[in-house]
DNA sequence: TCTTAACCGGACGACATCGTCCGTTGGACC
DNA sequence: GGTCCAACGGACGATGTCGTCCGGTTAAGA
């Protein structure tokens, strides 16, 4: 128990772990982006593990278990995409930047199938650190779109929710065509296009009470059940 | 075996069902749907059986194996669609009709989450009749995409399988958040605003691949393998 | 009312996955 | 090279679901 704390996320120094231990662990992590990306976040930890050249023990001893292994999987593209919103907020052109945060994300959920579907089931507990990261980058967010509204560029009537329905109906898209990434690009050209101010013809029906916190965005997400069984 | 090939859907007459047996059948469906669209399409079969008042065994004396009760819990739900897809054609506007489709179609969604989730796994065997009813529908939904294109109403870039697009992500949106409908709503008015001809700005990246027969406006779909373990 | 066959439902074996246990192996340090 | 202990991995019990079996029940027709 003395280990409790350190290993889990590979950001808190090496912890001083053992030289086969911590190419283990990294074999995991790419196993686990790979399987969870080819049969999905339900993937049974022994192809994992399998897969990783590892037993299931060696697996278990390092992620105690599926949410722990599934966070650290994507811990990198959880770090792009905080990347992209920071770079999205230093663009010059507001527009250019709510676009490119977009397409940045789509992006990342066409790549990897398994990453979409990991933050919609996948994250029931937070950290104080986390809840940190994640209102700074709900904060963020909603600079971003005020930016590009008052720009003129964005539609007056677009709501920050609104980029959470974006985000998860594309999640939906990648995760049942995972092959299609014409489809993929198709839908977020035509979501885009409808964001735009010129393309407000008519009233949209009310805005949707979702929180952004359930965006792959942010560092945490809403605890929301995982879609299993019942 | 002579009951075979009847009782599996109720479309092809009673099939000297006793009484107590077409009603347990009855109330099996009423049931799986409840469940499907609460649970979703993966609920254990003894749960659908449970609400049903029944046991499993004569769930499966009744329905062989989850796709054959999926398949005709939502037989009534296809057979929805179709109308409306007839209906859509009846328009004299053009547009209205494919508007009302996408509605439509949207709002079945919305209701039985089940029915999406059922369609884009539930399918791999179809019958004579079911490829005759989707080829229909194909040319049907063809159609309904010229005319609207030809009344000047939907843009001249669109592409029938964007339909597909637009219905399956719609599908993952309703998915991700059951009970959120006016995420739904909200997408649904995004796409269509972005569909329409005055919408179009800058040209669209290629479409897809996708063929309509993925879609669950027809009465079959491709083989797709459900998002399952390995 | 009586017969009979269709129907009912709970118990059951098979199967898959989870997460743990424990004897063995092999890095790290002297 | 030797020692120690962290790390290894396969085997294991627990759990949950699937689909079947079989003895009891009941609807339908004479």
């Amino acid at each position: 128990m003395r280990n409790s704390g350190g290993g889990i996320l590979s950001d808190r120094g090496p912890a001083r772990l053992r030289a086969d231990a911590r190419r283990n662990q990294e074999r995991i992590l790419v196993s686990a982006r790979a399987v969870f990306a080819e049969h999905g976040i339900d993937a049974p930890m022994a192809t994992v593990a399998r897969r990783a050249g590892v037993g299931v023990a060696t697996l278990y001893r390092r992620f105690p278990n599926r949410d722990a292994l599934v966070r650290a999987a994507f811990a990198q593209q959880i770090e792009t995409c905080a990347r992209a919103l920071t770079e999205a907020l230093a663009d010059p052109d507001p527009w250019r930047g709510f676009q490119r945060l977009v397409e940045t994300a789509c992006e990342l959920q066409r790549e990897e199938q398994g990453f979409p579907a990991a933050f919609v089931a996948a994250f029931p507990d937070s950290t104080v650190e986390h809840a940190q990261a994640r209102e700074r980058a709900e904060r963020d967010l909603l600079t971003l779109v005020r930016r590009a509204q008052a720009a003129g560029a964005l539609r007056a009537d677009f709501h920050p929710s609104d980029l959470a329905v974006a985000l998860l109906s594309h999640c939906g898209l990648v995760t049942a065509l995972p092959r299609d990434s014409a489809a993929s690009r198709r839908l977020v050209a035509y979501l885009l296009q409808s964001f735009r101010a010129e393309a407000a013809h008519g009233a949209l029906p009310p805005p949707s009470a979702l929180s952004l916190r359930s965006l792959p965005l942010a560092a945490d997400s809403s605890p929301r059940q995982r879609p299993s069984r019942a």
